[in-house]
DNA sequence: ATCATTGGATAGTTTCACTATCTAAATTAG
DNA sequence: CTAATTTAGATAGTGAAACTATCCAATGAT
């Protein structure tokens, strides 16, 4: 097919689909020519991967990050996830005091290397990012995160599928990235849902 | 105070609170003349927390509405979520279909009326960012989304200070926000220490 | 008295994700 | 076989967003 199908088929303009190929998100085309190539059904995919990605907030660097592991995927599967992460979370200054950090994570099972430090410099950037607006979460509720995140984790981890390695870095590369807007999304629904629980129509 | 020690003070400097300023983010100072102006701690309290929303992602419109329900909090708790949710929720098109979103909604304990329309949009655009890539979560995992963000869900609303309203309206709608990016960090770090107990050591 | 500082206005910068234009070569329609 | 259309590739331009820099006259501190 050449880029104009291509274009209609994705709904993707073609000077976009030329600013990925220029970027390194889309491979090139099969040259027919010095001016000519077509394309395939396997870019109409990973286009639609694209726009996903860009949609979910993903910058056009991760994008081509989370696109190369899955092109040359990692064999073990916490490097796989080191790689999705690495696309998604944000780029930030270290040199935050960990230990706060280091506390939830033992919460949550943590051992001695079962996670890279750059998750840990995460969690501790927000914690910081909260206690700098002067904001504190109660305990009850630091312990709701964490056991909802720990419901959530196991089951995605235990959800990789394990017949195909394809599939299963699909699975994590795209599910790590893709659903963090959902959950975000179902948060506030379940927030308003639950405040409606405990404040009945005040009105 | 003068606004060199502001900026000292809050570890902002001059050029951007004049901004903030100039968008509205910050109050103006007590005038002292034509050309002088003093600001008080309220006004630092006010820039840790614009810095802190600007960090979890929210933009200077957002932070704005934001600042305005903080100042002029509606009476009910649902407004007060619904004000903090509109800040950070994607903006976006509607017309999307909302079925399975709904049938979700059904599956966290909603009742007519209990969670505005824009919440359902959301979930439906995340659900349909999801399905154009061609990712499809497993139901199980869709369980322990729904799980998940019920238990973190009721913690919080659980954990709405009662006393005085400031208290509440600052819980809610910084909570809320702020808490954002903290979950996906938490997530991350649940989900490598997940994997390690799945997969553990595959060198 | 004088000299750095301030508020306010205006303009410039940087980054990001596109979007538009141009050119020469190549395909396709007639 | 000619003419119109399409294409790849290069380069440049756009618009939004969040600052950042520069002026200026008027203060305020010394």
């Amino acid at each position: 097919m050449r880029m104009a199908e291509l274009s209609a088929e994705a709904g993707v303009p073609v000077p976009t689909i030329k600013y990925y190929l220029r970027e390194g998100l889309l491979p090139q085309g099969v040259r027919t020519s010095a001016t000519q190539a077509r394309y395939g059904d396997a870019h109409i995919r990973r286009l639609r991967v694209i726009r996903a990605l860009v949609d979910a907030g993903v910058s056009v660097a991760g994008v081509r990050k989370v696109l190369a592991t899955l092109d040359e995927p990692p064999h073990e599967v916490a490097d796989l996830l080191g790689a999705a992460h690495a696309a998604v979370a944000p780029r930030g200054d270290d040199g935050i005091p960990l230990a706060d950090a280091r506390r939830l994570a033992e919460r949550l099972g943590f051992r001695p290397g079962a996670c890279e430090p750059e998750r840990l410099t995460d969690v501790a950037r927000a914690l910081d990012s909260l206690d700098r607006a002067g904001f504190v979460i109660p305990p009850d509720v630091m312990t709701a995160y964490l056991e909802g995140v720990r419901t959530i984790a196991r089951a995605e981890i235990a959800g990789v599928p394990v017949d195909t390695p394809e599939e299963a870095v699909r699975y994590v590369v795209l599910g790590t990235t893709l659903a963090e807007p959902l959950l975000l999304a179902l948060r506030r629904m379940a927030e308003q849902i639950a405040a409606v629980e405990r404040f009945p129509s005040d009105t």
